[in-house]
DNA sequence: AATGACTTGTCAAATATTGTCTAAATGTAC
DNA sequence: GTACATTTAGACAATATTTGACAAGTCATT
């Protein structure tokens, strides 16, 4: 089983909901479509702005991919860090303080 | 008030706290000094290795400065973030889905 | 103003990430 | 099976990001 909130996963759920091709999705998009075949499948990260534009032509919700996208990085970034948990629950602390102090 | 968890800060801290030059520490660490007055300040970030020569050095504990260099990291990464704390608790899920798993 | 401690800005080198291309793999229909 | 379309894998080039080094700067002390 393989983690299904993850934004390459919404992307292929997205895509196959629609019925088109990879070829299809990356021509609309201007986008190899190998690359593509990548980002649904983990293997490639978008930027925020592919994120924004995937949002857009599946008329999906742009928070949701965005927080799909926005998780997967951070996820990936601590993944193999034994403190990963505990990083990211100090990282919220560290972030609730910037936005009240907006250093 | 500036955050006082940061990695930067407990460097700082440390080395005010024995007393010592940033120029000793540099040379100690073999790196360059303003290097290392760029990490204390937060301005440029360590890496894995750089953290744990510091912590032997300081005989400070490990754990703690590498805790606080990741959760540096991933802050730094989110913060500017209209999802950040969305996205942390997102990712916790992620790492624990991981976790279990081990895709 | 000379010295010492620290900081700032800039640059090139090193790293990492991304996009492209080609070929191989996989699947589907005949 | 073979022919065709779709998807994936791998290697490479192009970009972007990060890093370390250096020179010049500020600030305080004397």
């Amino acid at each position: 089983m393989t983690a299904n909130n993850t934004l390459g996963h919404i992307l292929r759920t997205q895509r196959e909901a629609k019925g088109l091709l990879l070829r299809q999705v990356a021509a609309a998009l201007d986008m190899d479509t190998a690359l593509l075949s990548k980002f649904e499948r983990n293997e490639r990260k978008p930027n925020k702005e592919q994120v924004q534009a995937f949002a857009k032509y599946y008329q999906a919700n742009e928070d949701e991919l965005l927080l799909a996208w926005l998780s997967d990085k951070i996820a990936d970034e601590v993944q193999h860090e034994v403190f990963a948990k505990e990083a990211l629950k100090a990282a919220e602390k560290k972030v609730d303080l910037f936005k009240r102090t907006k250093r």
